[in-house]
DNA sequence: CGGGATCCGCGACGATACTG
DNA sequence: CAGTATCGTCGCGGATCCCG
């Protein structure tokens, strides 16, 4: 048991985050919020730009609507500025900052599976490969047999080496 | 940087994870292998309409899809077992297991989000939101420095340390 | 000129019916 | 009971047009 909603709304936690952010784009438009590519500063203000082309394939609709979402749910902030060329600048709210344990876990759980990832190039077969990280060559997934099936201690969880890292990607 | 992949596919982890999981169930369907109600024993093998009246709203269609993913993915194992009444029965593996920092993150999160929720419950006492920012600046992420952009100031943030108690969920 | 709203097309998902 | 096939709906990307 959890929160009693007096509205008769019981709900799992991680129900209501994924009900409010699973959908294609509400992490990644936060994560660039938390410091897409500037990351070597504070969290950034963004404007609309940026955030498109930071975040390669979304349509301007649907990143208007997110962030009229995540306005709404009062995890980031939108301040016009009534200029001529009209600037529009996207920010985290402190509840949204909130999400920050997520994005460091995701983050987290990437990197690790992304130096498990067997990579599909063509160009070499790849073997197990462990460059960057030393520590866990483990170099292959789970396969059908995999050795412990069993609950815990696959791994050990690093409590979050949180700051804001995972922008990774910059966009620019 | 982070992880180079030498097929030139550069990704944020963050990106990656969601890529991965980031449609409508899968992490729901993951949140139920956790241990969805049953979180006093250890990680439960699910049946298939177990899973689909635990997650309400998924049709058929999806959910395989989603099983055949995360198992694809060796998120998951699934096992078949040849009796007359078909049974499957579905499982973390190890790998599936890493996303549990995520879930726990998403179960604080969304504990704390549902804590602040209004409530619109037109019969109960509209909660305003609280501003959690008290005095516990306890330095989080952004701790470096303080520039221009005030950055969130985030109540407390709990290493993620838990272990599986966001099973609230109880699938009925 | 940048923000974003509207119309269109596609693909993902839900509901149902059906197969093994 | 598990999974597939079909259909209708809706989310979302793409382009275009409008606003300040």
């Amino acid at each position: 048991m959890s929160q009693l909603d007096p509205c008769g709304d019981f709900q799992c936690p991680i129900q209501f985050v994924v009900d409010l952010l699973g959908n294609k784009w509400s992490i990644l438009v936060l994560k660039e919020l938390f410091g897409g590519d500037s990351h070597g500063d504070s969290f950034p203000k963004r404007r609309t730009h940026e955030l498109l082309k930071a975040l390669p394939g979304i349509s301007t609709k649907t990143l208007t609507m997110r962030l009229r979402e995540l306005e709404e749910q009062g995890l980031i902030k939108r301040e016009i500025y009534p200029e001529i060329p009209p600037r529009v600048e996207y920010s985290l709210t402190p509840k949204g900052y909130q999400i920050q344990p997520v994005m460091a876990a995701l983050h987290q759980v990437g990197s690790k599976w992304l130096e498990q990832e067997p990579c599909v190039c063509p160009l070499q077969e790849i073997q197990p490969f462990e460059p960057i990280v030393a520590g866990k060559g483990n170099g292959r997934v789970a396969d059908e047999n995999t050795p412990n099936n069993s609950p815990p201690s696959d791994d050990k969880f690093d409590p979050i080496t949180e700051t804001r890292e995972w922008s990774a990607a910059a966009t620019d």
